[in-house]
DNA sequence: GAAAAATACGAATAATCCTTCAGGTTTCCA
DNA sequence: TGGAAACCTGAAGGATTATTCGTATTTTTC
């Protein structure tokens, strides 16, 4: 029943001189201290662009309107999300409990480093959920995830399977952003992952040997 | 590093009047029509007076601001789940691992109901996480869960129970936020929530036999 | 039934904020 | 070297919004 207003995430203009990529740069690196420092609600072109040491007017030469620019640096986390879990998960050398307990650890870190900006992007953004970005990251992780899984529990039915990982993933990415939303110590973020890691191996085993 | 307003959540007048009573429910139950109808974007006092069919200056004059009525719906929706997760699991006639299965249907099928508010809220409420009446929801929540959890797991130590009863908890509230935030079928919210107590059994249960 | 208290109203205020655009500066290329 | 393209600037426009306060209306009290 929301009206969300329609993305409009096209870009207007590309940098084609060295000093418009620099300017791009500093103005998405301003963009993600803004965040982080000031929160959503203070998160502002004209502050961006300060911070940035640039005009407002130069950032809307290369962003067309606010929604973009939060968009690109949303964009951005989900790319690097997505190589992160890939990258753990496809590493055939370990044996698969081992994998998923290195991946819990790896993404509780990576949320907890960069917590503000995550949390002021939930607050500040409309939900980019739709948007073609994330259908692709989405995916590219949906596939890895299904191998995995069809590797961690070969006997199972598609559809246990299917939805065991489906779960796994949504609790993982839910639970770390509740998590990182308090600042945390090494030692709660290694405890903490370890009880969430001990979660999914206990889940995946009774799912092997009933299955 | 966010610097967030302080609340000033202290309320500004009492409703002594039958009229004014009324007055303050429609602007709540308006409020809320607003917040899922409309999105947190479009919440304005302005709004929200319409629809309750007073004008904005009567809402001023039992919310000290914006935020406070927020807040407000905010305190309510705590109350309303506290009570709910207590009530499941002091239900001594049943078996733990059987209460859990019912907490999670339960829950779940609550976020979906209250998905449009509950989403809106967070999407526009500064946290609130701090004020007295969360502090004292989550209070009688946890007392509630560390009871339950002694009884589920006797023989665990208790640095093992408690990060395993706080892990469940946070983990039923993450989920179950990021799940409604689609809307789903009834099917959809009885496969989940199984699978989802699936996994807190298997993780109880291996933490019972070992410990 | 009249004074007092409570309640209701809503135009006006003040503060932000997003975005544009006309005009100046720098870089590129032939 | 000179013109064109790319780039940068920042004041001003236009729109929205939270909140106030003087006034009008209703309810209570005596």
């Amino acid at each position: 029943m929301v009206q969300r207003p329609s993305p409009s995430i096209s870009t207007r203009k590309q940098p084609k001189q060295a000093r418009a990529t620099e300017l791009v740069a500093a103005i998405l690196q301003a963009a993600a201290q803004v965040l982080a420092n000031e929160g959503a609600q203070r998160f502002t072109t004209t502050r961006v662009a300060e911070k940035a040491g640039v005009s407002v007017g130069s950032l809307y030469q290369y962003f067309p309107n606010k929604a973009a620019l939060l968009f690109r640096l949303q964009s951005d986390e989900w790319r690097q999300t997505t190589d992160l879990l890939c990258g753990i998960l496809e590493d055939v050398g370990k044996p698969p409990l081992e994998r998923i307990r290195t991946l819990v650890h790896a993404f509780i870190r990576s949320e907890c480093e960069e917590a503000a900006v995550r949390g002021a992007l939930n607050d500040a953004a409309p939900l980019y959920r739709d948007a073609p970005e994330a259908q692709e990251a989405r995916a590219m992780a949906n596939r890895t995830v299904e191998i995995f899984m069809q590797e961690t529990l070969p006997e199972a039915s598609d559809l246990v399977r299917d939805l065991a990982g489906e779960l796994i993933i949504k609790t993982l990415s839910a639970v770390g952003a509740d998590f990182s939303a308090n600042p945390r110590t090494s030692a709660e973020i290694e405890t903490y992952s370890d009880a969430l890691a001990d979660m999914f191996c206990a889940y995946l085993r009774s799912l092997g040997h009933q299955g």
